[in-house]
DNA sequence: GTCACTGCAAAGCCTTTGCAATGGG
DNA sequence: CCCATTGCAAAGGCTTTGCAGTGAC
């Protein structure tokens, strides 16, 4: 597992402070990888360990952690989810209830062929949707 | 060029009905193929030609030819950029100027190892993110 | 001691909704 | 004719902002 000081020690190089509050986020995050979290849920999981913490501050210091490049983030039906998983890979999200998983791809097949035409490319997000296994399989019993 | 009736005939297959203010849009974004757009753009390129329509009967039109097949769409910055292209392929992002350009990759050779752990994959959707060619050399001409 | 960060409230942006009137099939 | 669609206004969800007070370094 990642351990605290690597989201410490990105930040500290970054010139970001290190708060308490900082430090429970990076605490749950860490906690729950991988795995994908919205602003919100993470404010409802920490904020009775941090009970005068709020949905700006989380919203802030995700902000610092991306910009420090230890999570990563994803746009889906409207809302920001957070992931710790930096690795290329991809986002299968689940059409029906919801859910985030992780796929494994290979980023590097992916891009070598392509025309990239002069463009820089720094971050690459891979989003699949359809429907999960469980889900599926939910289906097929009804 | 894809032809009007494409999509006015992927409307009617999915029992979308045929309006002016369809048309209007349709006959936009088919003429600015291929090419990324925000429902406010198409409204604002389009209430000269429709004047009584509005933004909420421009979103309504984009989630019917989503829905009908015949566009897609896709999250950047908290806001929808819809495309005509349905071929799969990569949006490179800007970040300095916020333009949207397609890459070609191949979808085949990209899906073609992943374990998909019994998910099932009905769409995908790749977002590069970097420094784009035109704005490359804007910051190396500093 | 200084400047970034927090907490709070309010605003902002994008998108959807509710509803009466309209018109396409 | 009927029901989907339009136009309008208002609400809604998520995220950011402004600012005074606090605390990390």
């Amino acid at each position: 597992m990642v351990e605290r000081e690597y989201y410490i020690n990105s930040l500290k190089r970054s010139n970001y402070k290190i708060t308490p509050q900082r430090i429970t986020v990076i605490d749950y995050v860490k906690g729950h990888s991988p795995g994908h979290f919205t602003a919100e849920a993470i404010y409802n999981a920490i904020k009775s360990e941090e009970p005068t913490i709020t949905l700006a501050t989380v919203y802030n210091i995700l902000k610092a952690l991306q910009s420090a490049g230890t999570i990563h983030s994803l746009e889906v039906n409207g809302t920001t989810w957070f992931e710790t998983n930096t690795k290329f890979h991809g986002n299968f999200v689940c059409d029906v209830c919801g859910n985030i998983y992780d796929l494994d791809i290979d980023e590097a097949s992916l891009l070598e062929d392509v025309d990239r035409d002069g463009n820089e490319i720094k971050q690459a997000s891979l989003i699949l949707r359809g429907v999960c296994r469980s889900c599926r399989k939910k289906e097929a019993d009804r």
